[in-house]
DNA sequence: TGGCAACACGAGTATTTGCTCATATTATAG
DNA sequence: CTATAATATGAGCAAATACTCGTGTTGCCA
């Protein structure tokens, strides 16, 4: 079989020096992702945008997919923690406080750059999903299944796995989507009300919307 | 402005021998894309797939992404008959013959070339979505419109616009998603329930599920 | 202060690839 | 049968671009 090139650093900064150089290339990938798109992104242009040379820049990341990978993986982190902070501080709270919440919080994300995350999403091939992001999806199906067990009496759909799988899809999708395409949906809290509602309906038992 | 380069055909296809070499080129795109992905697809290789030389593809087809755009108004052109064939003959039938029909027809869509629905929703860069599409989504949002007007007094949600989007929305991600990621749901009427329930849910006034 | 490791440099290479154009072949109309 | 339009060909160009490598510079420590 073809064994993959590596994504992982080639070499890790040790002085405070190289550490600068890295952060500006993440810096500088990220705006050149958004500028320009995924196609037109080089890592030459990268690294001038960065103000270090080409040399520099494959010290440190082994190929142009690995830069790629890094933001996605940072962004992958980013929502796990997101996700698992709510869900950790609001263990005890109800589905009707708990969904808007985290409704809102994934808004918030997607929209501090959301170019960003829609080049992340739509335009980078499916073969450089790295393994590191499955197990980010997968931590978070995991945190949003202990609290629908949790609160499991109260909810009406049985298999948990299968609500696991809806939920979090349809929020993904639709916050994505709002923040992309219906940018001024965001900041009318009527849209995230409304996403709330979808999702309440579903789940409660006995809804008084 | 930079005035982008056109993606309709060059010339069109007089005779029968080009109308079957514009239809081998169409295949083989099909074919690479799948294959391959979009990044690693070439004109070189498609013609070569195709049969023919790559002088004769570009004689049809003024540059690359207008052989990508021509499969993805194949595929919304398809979409806007689906579901325009299925509301026009359930006008008057209710939300809840309607959505599980829509849903299953969808996912059956979806289902009959998933890896190429991955390729053209995931991997093409978001400047190549034409003109065309963006009508193709509007004729869909339309008739959705229509129809919930139609049966407003049985809904619950007020905005209609906003329940449009998200109705569209929802549906379409979680068909994508669960075709892509969890093939064994779709054989599985269980999902498509699921997923009718949800809706249902949400729109219905009284609902007794 | 000398020596080694970490870091930075960037011209150049090797490859890929979108696309042209001059030419050849085939169909059709008069 | 002939003229003209339609169609097909593919060698090769021009540009883009991922990545290397030999060399120079800086920081750290004994």
């Amino acid at each position: 079989m073809p064994n993959k090139p590596p994504t992982t650093p080639r070499k890790l900064p040790r002085q405070d020096r190289s550490r600068i150089t890295v952060e500006a290339i993440i810096e500088a990938t990220t705006h050149i992702l958004v500028e320009e798109g995924y196609d037109k992104a080089n890592t030459n242009r990268i690294a001038e945008r960065a103000g270090i040379s080409i040399g520099s820049l494959y010290q440190y990341f082994p190929n142009k997919e690995s830069l790629v990978t890094a933001l996605m993986e940072q962004h992958a982190q980013e929502m796990v923690e997101l996700v698992g902070m709510k869900l950790e501080r609001l263990f005890d709270s109800p589905l009707e406080i708990v969904i808007p919440e985290i409704i809102t919080a994934i808004i918030a994300a997607h929209a501090i750059n959301p170019r960003l995350h829609q080049v992340l999403s739509e335009e980078i091939p499916y073969s450089e999903r790295s393994p590191k992001m499955q197990q980010a999806n997968e931590r978070i199906s995991i945190l949003i299944r202990a609290y629908l067990e949790r609160w499991r009496d109260y909810i009406h759909p049985q298999n948990i796995d299968l609500t696991v799988f809806i939920l979090s899809r349809t929020v993904d999708s639709l916050c994505h989507a709002a923040v992309i395409e219906q940018p001024h949906l965001v900041s009318d809290s009527q849209f995230e009300q409304e996403v709330s509602n979808l999702l309440l309906a579903y789940l409660i038992k006995n809804p008084a919307i």
